[in-house]
DNA sequence: TCAAAAGTGTTCCTGTTACACCCATGA
DNA sequence: TCATGGGTGTAACAGGAACACTTTTGA
């Protein structure tokens, strides 16, 4: 090993995730450069060299998207040295979960497109990108189950039915109704707001909030 | 940004932790070069350009300790800007877990000193590296509870109370023999090989193995 | 015979599952 | 009045926690 003749560039990819109409979606851009023009991608690019890697995952993120304050958190770095067929790049990779309602998505000249796409229809990925996503959907069905998470998916203000839906999705099966609410009161996660949402042809849902809208390690485990 | 002026290493750092007389300990090597000379860090160096980060770290495990086939896996990446005061270097940190019995430690001519050091009593350490192993700490005591990765840390035969025993120091608290016997029987990770212990003054201990050498998920959550 | 660690069952409690009907509203 | 989703309780079961004494051996 010749420490000086290291040359090596460091990227941080984003895979970002929202819950929308009952699916999960992640965000991809169209790339317009070879090697990979015309495919489908996390968005990403390399770091500063005065930049972490999380501030570049959070430029990238609110480039994308406009969200500022969105749930963000390492997931894995990737290295394979033939990854990018251009040059060795390590990417480290970071997941990202915003409600649907607060995304504007813009395009920038970089790319030629920009798009929500079912994680259960992903078109091919460009690099190794299909397996960043695959293991930042592992990552978020586990914290899904032992952590509030969920806030950072949800608007401010939502209802029970629309928390168990966003379980649903991600986790992929049905859940009882009964037990959900029974396990997720029982949790102290939500506090009732005391409103309803009105103006539907059934009755009228009561509004929660999280009780915290930061990470939480549930203690049951 | 401009890529092609990124001027960022990329290395690679290992914890190495067993455990030994009822303690959790991690490997430490005293560096002899500025600026950190005399101080302690965890083992770890620059990547060669067409190596992975996972090799380097075999590479580095197997300098200092002769153990080739460890378990070794991806802890997360550490990049402050400013971790290393002679310039930018991203370091992706691996956990590797060794039974102490199989272990000679060995110096090379980089390092003045190579040393197991209790978890609980490190020495002031280079670098980030104090972060790291806490990040390292708090995975494995994670994984411990939902995966059968303990069967790294001990030799292919061992007894129950062995096994009881580095789950004991790695949590941090006293278990009950009764249950905890019960409990590890019925995930049947383990198979009694039907020998014993003898040649102790006291009633010779049954010996088992791990049914699974390999990476397991207990299906109990 | 003594010291030392190995080994063994039961009870209680708590959290999880399965399951079906009435309620409030807008159209 | 009807269609639609919102909301509620109970019984059976399984896994986790607490707890103390007998067994086998070498010295």
């Amino acid at each position: 090993i010749h420490p000086s003749s290291q040359n090596i560039k460091v990227a941080a990819d984003a895979a970002i995730f929202t819950v929308r109409n009952g699916q999960l979606m992640v965000l991809l851009i169209q790339m317009k450069k070879k090697p990979h023009a015309g495919k489908w991608a996390l968005p990403g690019g390399l770091i500063g060299d005065r930049e972490t890697a999380e501030r570049a995952a959070r430029r990238i993120l609110s480039a994308q998207t406009g969200v500022a304050d969105a749930y963000l958190e390492q997931l894995a770095t990737f290295d394979d040295p033939k990854r990018d067929p251009l040059g060795r790049v390590v990417s480290v990779a970071y997941f990202a979960l915003i409600p649907s309602e607060s995304v504007i998505l813009r395009t920038t000249e970089k790319y030629a497109d920009v798009r929500w796409w079912p994680m259960k229809k992903l078109p091919g990925l460009a690099y190794d990108h299909q397996r960043i996503a695959e293991a930042a959907l592992r990552r978020l069905r586990a914290k899904l189950e032992y952590t509030n998470v969920a806030w950072s998916l949800l608007p401010p203000e939502f209802t029970l039915n629309r928390l168990q839906g966003i379980y649903e999705t991600i986790l992929g099966r049905a859940l009882d109704k009964r037990n959900f609410r029974k396990k997720v009161l029982a949790l102290k996660l939500l506090v009732p707001t005391g409103r309803v949402r009105k103006g539907e042809a059934h009755r009228p849902a009561a509004l929660y909030r999280f009780r915290r809208t930061e990470l939480t390690f549930l203690d049951i485990l």
